[in-house]
DNA sequence: TTTACAGTCTGTAGCAACTACAGACTCAAG
DNA sequence: CTTGAGTCTGTAGTTGCTACAGACTGTAAA
């Protein structure tokens, strides 16, 4: 399979998928003359990949996540520690925006409310403290 | 004022304030000397572009909104624009969060209640489809 | 006056996770 | 044999900083 039609199935696309490589997320596939040939192995972790990247995962998270399984056997609780972790990010992230929602609709809200010189979400922006 | 000063009223670090000048987010300073001598407005600049980083607001964003206040007339239409553009970023931001968050919190669920060899997360990152 | 030292200067490279080329090549079909 | 889509390598750009290196400056104490 040549890297077009893998970008194709797995969604990630072509550039990604050498870039991956260049990294070490994934192996070098052997070549097939001058091209990559990619079998249905390399699928398989493109796709887990890119639905990891889906959920948020940085790379290097996709990374740990992908070394818990070089045999047979799974460590089903390091990738639960290591889910956790992301989910505590994804939550203070959430927060965060949340914290920031708040405040700027807020600041709309009161756009009209006043004079037609002063501007609400500037002066606030703008306001010493 | 110098530099670190601005840096220390402002909350911008040091490197920070030289960036925006840079690309051209504040003007150069004139300088005292070989430094860059800062004045308040200067530091009401930053301040706002600190806040407005904070709510989120890219620079460009950040840009338009000092645009906006070139003279004295406020175009609160055109800030309220932005702002409303924004808020809007940060729903969909949030809404995505709010996907991964439930999707990983369901998968982690998951965790202990199949057999000992099988892991529900990585078991859906690697599924087919 | 000298010298020490904190602060500042410029310029460049790094981070994450790609994306977007340029310019050369390859390989299969017509 | 030529065309053309696909692929190759390598490099540079994106965003918003941060982190140096190595030089310089300005002030204050000795």
């Amino acid at each position: 399979m040549k890297i077009g039609e893998v970008a194709k199935r797995t969604g990630c696309n072509i550039e990604t998928i050498r870039y991956y490589e260049r990294i070490g997320v994934i192996d070098a596939p052997p070549r097939r003359g001058a091209y990559r040939d990619y079998g249905p192995h390399d699928t398989e972790r493109l796709r887990f990949i890119r639905r990891a990247r889906e959920l948020g995962f940085s790379l290097e998270e996709v990374r740990a996540l992908l070394d818990l399984t070089p045999g047979q056997e799974v460590r089903c609780d390091e990738v639960q520690s290591i889910a956790e972790q992301h989910l505590a990010n994804i939550r203070a992230k959430r927060a965060d925006l949340e914290r920031m929602e708040n405040a700027l609709a807020k600041l709309i809200e009161q756009c009209g409310t006043t004079s037609n010189d002063r501007c609400p979400v500037l002066e606030s922006l703008a306001g010493e403290g």
